[in-house]
DNA sequence: GCGCAAAAACTTACGCCGCTAGTTTATGCG
DNA sequence: CGCATAAACTAGCGGCGTAAGTTTTTGCGC
């Protein structure tokens, strides 16, 4: 086949393709020929709309990245603003956890994630916040939610009660697997309480840099 | 070359070998055959020695676990523990930051990370936090240690003033790199410090589960 | 002291991978 | 209408993880 009186291909329909192969069946999944085939056409063709299968990874996250509700820091405080942001952030990792691996590592430079940075950190520097304090601030949530996105804290351990034996301690780390959700969003939970918490405590004394 | 009188490779020497590869040229660096040419022999040799890359990937996460304090839970208070437990684990991860990705999300079943897990959980336990507390505090600093060693936050702003045109609170967004290590150790101190201290609020305060 | 299994190197090869180069054909613009 | 461009193709390069089988040395049981 040479070229088809119908594009078979779109960058729209390459990235939907390789979020949703990505979502299924995780990242190391996604080869050129894998997603050309589930797209009905051969690997190289895909080059004829992304130089890299980096840029078609970027796409992907930048997409992810888009989910995010950035509109909760209108007409709300600070601290609602950043609760809301984080919850629908940590929610859309949830949704995506493949994905993560390259959230939390690569830069962010496409439109939805600048806008992202531009929100949080706008909505920190409105309130008083120092810039650098902002920009600590806004470190600090991206670690909390990446690190608690990133691998299952109580997957981490093994359903398998012998590896323990010798830590007396964790003769019971094998059931956290069993408690997965609950043991993640619970941490996930707690952090947020404490970072918000604690940073109102500053904000309301004055301390703002 | 068949077997030589005295063995070319040991399970200690890989290790090695891998572990400076991964630090000088990162964890994409490390094939089997680039590393076998590293110390001198053919790529499948090793495999008389691992049964997969993975494995060598995994010993060298757990040599770099082993280089934590975790002698610092001993006679004193589980604030101080945990302070210089994290701070420990961070600056090992800021040597070693192309491995953190493995860390971050692997599993932990080897000596190491589970004798590490053991310090941790079992200091706050004999603290008098409940399981499922101690647990959440366990999870939260991973995520926050983690988190912070794995992609760097100043460093996910491109040195490169146009890109931020449209965005009005970032114009000044490309200066972070330049100051990359303050930023992002500024924000792992901020973090440490309000966790601890909001966990010690709890704490005195007997909320304990 | 000898025989032989196990150990530790080797070579070869399979099926993936990202990507390049060159080819073919349909499209749409001057 | 002519032709550059776009979008598919096929062929192929070098690299990957790893399996299989070969060779030689070692060290243990008899």
């Amino acid at each position: 086949m040479a070229r088809p009186r119908q594009a078979l291909l779109t960058r729209e329909r390459i990235v939907e393709a390789a979020s949703t192969l990505i979502d299924a069946e995780g990242l190391d999944a996604l080869s050129m020929r894998r997603l050309a085939t589930e797209l009905g056409v051969q690997g190289p063709s895909l080059y004829n709309h992304f130089a890299t299968k980096a840029e078609i990874v970027d796409a992907v996250a930048e997409s992810v990245v888009g989910q995010v509700d950035i509109g909760v820091f209108a007409d709300c405080d600070w601290r609602d603003g950043l609760r809301l942001w984080a919850k629908s952030y940590h929610g859309v990792l949830s949704a995506h956890p493949n994905i993560v691996r390259v959230l939390a590592t690569g830069p962010g430079r496409r439109p939805h994630a600048l806008a992202m940075a531009e929100a949080v950190y706008g909505a920190l520097i409105e309130a008083g916040w120092s810039r650098s304090r902002a920009t600590h601030i806004g470190a600090l949530m991206r670690y909390l939610i990446t690190g608690s996105a990133l691998g299952s804290f109580a997957l981490g351990f093994e359903n398998n009660p012998e590896i323990y034996e010798r830590y007396p301690h964790l003769h019971r780390a094998h059931e956290l697997s069993a408690h997965r959700a609950a043991v993640d969003e619970g941490a996930f939970e707690l952090g947020l309480d404490l970072l918000l918490a604690g940073l109102s405590e500053h904000y309301d004394q004055g301390v703002r840099r």
